[in-house]
DNA sequence: GCAATTGCTGCAATCGCTTGCAGTCCAAAT
DNA sequence: ATTTGGACTGCAAGCGATTGCAGCAATTGC
């Protein structure tokens, strides 16, 4: 029989195990474990006598041990395309608050817009967190679909088919905003889409083509390589050159870019030109004027999304597909159509 | 001797390990865990076999029995007052491409500038991580320092005695805003604080309640509750009450805010009045005009905090404080004197 | 030719916790 | 009085990886 030998490679962390605790308190440490796990398994007196052990010497489960041993990790992983937008610094925010009543942690993974640093994080995540959602993701369905197959995977403002999805309504995003401007006589109108791989600009373009066809509006359509106040900028001269007397922006930030290059362009906004955003970010209300936008209820979307993986995770539901609907929040980029369409003032 | 009995518990997951890759590859586990942590222990043909094998299978270690046996964990954890504030996901970004080379994983936690949260996510992570960054820590000097005792603790943004810390040098920002305005030609100027227990603020006010005795300035002094945008807008009544020409703000969305509330006081800016913001957030260029500004150069931030960890972790280097320069970054919110010294236009 | 060294690999003991099973003790049922 | 059952508690087998030590060749030194 092998001889006990000094331990080796024990870890310099002091502290305070279960043994220690049963130790205390004269209990067997699965008694200790029981009465932190399932209190009602352990005789009331015991239960004391052990809870005020733990008490007494501060003790706090060592998380990587019950994590290999019940394969549970209590953290569920996030992938935004980019942590400095606004945007989703509010959701994670929201998403911790939602998040605190399953005790779960998150690890933050940051894919700039990347597909392939996207699905790299995802797959590092793997087996690391219970769950990971990922944020606007720009990866190819089908490898998503294989990552999700291996390992639990929400996505936020994404679907696709046999994935559980969280989505801001996309349709009712360009019914808003496409209805505000009708009802203030807008009949030509511009489309500043998000980059070609974002569903969720794609998803809204399409739904504003469908409108456009229905009331006959005079739709043109500009593209972005990324959704970024720079990007807006640099559209401004492409939006000028139509006859437009409104611009509906993929997001937030673009719609700030366009506002502040119109501006420098002389293009009163709104009085020459109405603008439309999207998300609802802390920045609408700082520029002037503040942004009309179509804002997401991100308590809403927290709270669908930590659904999303309780139900994927206890349900083992993969096919949950949520929408949250958007609301109009009516800042001051957007105005009644002022000359008659199609003739805005378009000297610099 | 007791028979084995069929597994209990065993996690659901069904992920390959080192006995599959040992078995695959037909050596001992641990040669496979050697061939992996030390390959310079391994014979080169081994070597080669056991990592065809780790392909093969798409072999990933479980950190958690790696975290279990070693105590390294391979993550850290950052705690943040405000995920939302740009700032801080802008700092982010660039922490974890710092920390890519260290190849670790962060785990975030909000304190919403709750001094309890804030040691309460302290607390939590201890243990859960290798070492927490705890940026603009708003909690007692004394329990920041113990919590700094029993586990690894970097601070951002704030010092403390005995702890290792990274800070943008607050003296410098004094001395680069106040020389600015000085260089405009502005006598009389008020200082927007943050909240008395940031410590940024109150290093920020001495160096300039300094810099204004030995310059013979006019200094004038508001406080505000929050850092915030809202009260930004909601001190511009009493900055409109003292008769300085410039304002230096705590931070830029406090200066932002500023620069919004007065304008709807009609109240130009910087004809009237030249406001100097701090942080250099992307805000500062998206508003109208861009607000001048001292900036923290994000990336020597996140590496010197990167430097911090690991001097912290591997020297034990619990008293290092590192001071990164900032950067005046011009925009269109400052501008010289008009008036004589000391009469701005008040009129609402 | 034999001992010492070197180079690899295997053995087995942990890290701290969970949990199925088996025992123990006492009250209630037969 | 014996059985049955219920309420607790203890036992011990792992979860998957790391690592000091030992074993065993092959090589080197004398």
């Amino acid at each position: 029989m092998p001889e006990p030998r000094q331990p080796v490679g024990a870890p310099a962390c002091g502290s305070v195990t279960l043994h220690d605790v049963a130790r205390s308190s004269g209990v067997h440490i699965a008694t200790v474990s029981r009465a932190l796990s399932r209190p009602e398994l352990v005789n009331e007196h015991t239960l004391a006598r052990v809870l005020a052990a733990v008490e007494a010497l501060d003790y706090h489960p060592n998380l990587a041990a019950r994590r290999l041993r019940t394969g549970r990790t209590a953290t569920i992983g996030v992938v935004v395309p980019d942590i400095a937008n606004p945007f989703f610094g509010a959701f994670i925010r929201e998403l911790q608050d939602a998040l605190r009543i399953t005790g779960q942690a998150v690890v933050l993974a940051d894919s700039r817009h990347d597909a392939e640093i996207e699905l790299d994080e995802v797959a590092w995540l793997r087996g690391q967190v219970d769950a990971v959602i990922v944020c606007g993701s720009v990866a190819p369905a089908a490898r998503l679909r294989a990552a999700a197959g291996t390992q639990p995977v929400v996505l936020l403002n994404r679907q696709i088919r046999g994935t559980s999805s969280v989505v801001v309504d996309q349709r009712a995003v360009a019914d808003v905003s496409i209805e505000h401007l009708l009802g203030l006589g807008h009949r030509s109108i511009v489309y500043v889409a998000g980059p070609a791989h974002y569903w969720s600009s794609v998803q809204r373009r399409s739904r504003i083509e469908a409108l456009a066809a229905q009331h006959h509006l005079d739709l043109h359509l500009v593209d972005t390589a990324e959704a970024t106040f720079e990007a807006g900028v640099g559209v401004v001269d492409q939006l000028r050159s139509t006859p437009a007397t409104a611009v509906v922006a993929f997001n937030d930030l673009l719609a700030v870019g366009l506002v502040h290059g119109l501006r420098a362009a002389a293009v009163a906004v709104p009085t020459h030109l109405s603008v439309v955003g999207c998300d609802g970010i802390d920045l609408v209300g700082m520029v002037d004027p503040p942004l009309t936008t179509v804002a997401a209820p991100l308590p809403a979307l927290a709270a669908a999304v930590v659904a999303a993986v309780v139900a994927l995770l206890n349900d083992g539901d993969q096919t949950s597909a949520r929408k949250v609907a958007p609301t109009l929040v009516c800042g001051g980029t957007t105005m009644a159509v002022r000359t008659k369409p199609g003739r805005p003032s378009r000297h610099g």
